[in-house]
This record gives structure tokens, sequence and C-alpha cells, in this order.
DNA sequence: TTCATAGTTCATGAACTATAAAAGTAAATT
DNA sequence: AATTTACTTTTATAGTTCATGAACTATGAA
């Protein structure tokens, strides 16, 4: 990951509204959640949503499918992972392999979708 | 780490100087480096580096102390560590230990000052 | 005590970010 | 075709952050 990357990752997490956001999707799993979901439960108007959303897909962190009249958004682990090892790199003596973490969601039950 | 403190850390880290300052101090290990020696190397006027400085300091990220004339800085492990293990809370089935990394970096030598 | 070095604080303009109303688009339902 | 639902884009205002010069404080040396 460029360095210029990984601050345009952590700016798209520093913030409020965004965190809780990107935190549902990493909770929801593989199966993902509406932004309409996210909006109720968050209690965030949809213009102010969406343009959180865009700072998240934008910093790829979110993708989304639109399904229907929805747009299905889901968390990109990859992402996650790549700055995980970032902010680890070169922390242990230069040895990354003993704090890197790599994080692989199972989905919840292969039934769904 | 509270939601609210997790912002904050992420903030602290989501800008240039501030991450490459960090990122500086984490690579330099429990030796630190002064003040001086950052600005020096990242080319930052004193007062740009003292307001960034100020902000990883809030943050629980950076820790100094005054040595004579100088201060020297050094990168706190266990404010990422905590950091890290929000970010990686519930993501993989809520099986944290499965990826929460713990970063317990080792002195490079003890000789040296 | 005077001087030099190492950092910090303060003030301020420029640049950026957040929020949300209004208007727009896309898909399903009637 | 008209309507409703779900979401995005545009736009405006309000607020925050950033960079840096000038002034200040702390420490050590002469």
């Amino acid at each position: 990951m460029k360095h210029i990357t990984a601050v345009e990752v952590l700016k798209a997490l520093a913030h409020d509204s965004r965190l809780a956001a990107y935190r549902l999707l990493v909770q929801a799993g593989p199966e993902g959640l509406a932004v309409g979901e996210i909006s109720d439960r968050l209690k965030l108007p949809a213009p102010t949503l969406t343009s959180h959303l865009n700072v998240l897909r934008h910093a790829g962190l979110v993708r989304d499918v639109r399904e229907g009249r929805s747009i299905r958004c889901r968390a990109d682990y990859a992402r996650m992972n790549m700055l995980l090892g970032f902010l680890t790199e070169n922390c242990c003596g230069n040895d990354t392999s003993s704090c890197a973490p790599v994080c692989t969601p199972q989905p919840k039950q292969r039934t769904s979708r």
C-alpha cells in the first residue's frame, strides 16, 4: 500500500459516522447491508450517508452492487488487511510476520444469497 | 477502546506528515527520536511539527520525555495495539483472536544511548 | 547574566470537510 | 404512463483543519 493511500484509508475511517457505518458492514459480514438499512440504523439522512459512503467507497473500504431498487454494501476485508499490514510494518524490529494480522471472515450461513 | 477514542486515534494518523512522523518513531523503536531529528528528516518547520506531534500526543500514540534541551519522542505501541484490536473486532465471525495482532517490539541494541 | 539551542504557543488566512435541502436518476409497482 | 421507493448528485452554508511567521519558554554553555 502506498503511503498516500494508507492516509486516504485512515481519513475515510477517521469520522464517527463513517467508522460506525464501516463497522456495521464488518459485523454484517459477507451478506452486507442495504444503504437504507445503514441509514435506519445510524439515523442519518440519505444525502449525508451517501456522501460518507462515497468516501468509504473511494478509499476501497466498501464495495456495492445494485439489487433491484436498493444498493447492497459490503466491507472490503482485503483493504482493511492492507491497512493493518501497513500500520504494523517495521513495528517489531522489522519482523512483520509476528504482528501483521489477516482477517478472512467466513459467511455466517452458506444458505444466504 | 471507546468508539470516540478510536476515531481520535484514526484522525491523528490520517494525515501525511503525522503518519510519516509516527512511522519514523515506530521504526526508531524504543530508542525514539528527538523532535529536532524528526523535523530534520521530514523537513517540517518546527511549529508545524509541534502541532502535529500534539495531535499524536493527545491521541496517546506518542509519549515524550525531556532530555536536556531536546525532547525525545517514542511511539506508544499499546495504543496502536488497541486500535488494531478495535479495527479487527467482530471481523471474523466474532472470533477476535484469529485476527487481532499484538506488536511488542524489542530494543534494537542495549548499547546505544 | 548573557547567549545559543530546542521546542512550544499564538494568530490568522487559505484550504478543506460536514451537513442537509432540493433536484435528479433508476427500478419496481400500479 | 404515472407513482412510489431507494438512492445519488448538486449546491449552499457552516464549521474545522492546516501551515507558518512571530513571539515566547526552557535548558545548558560561556
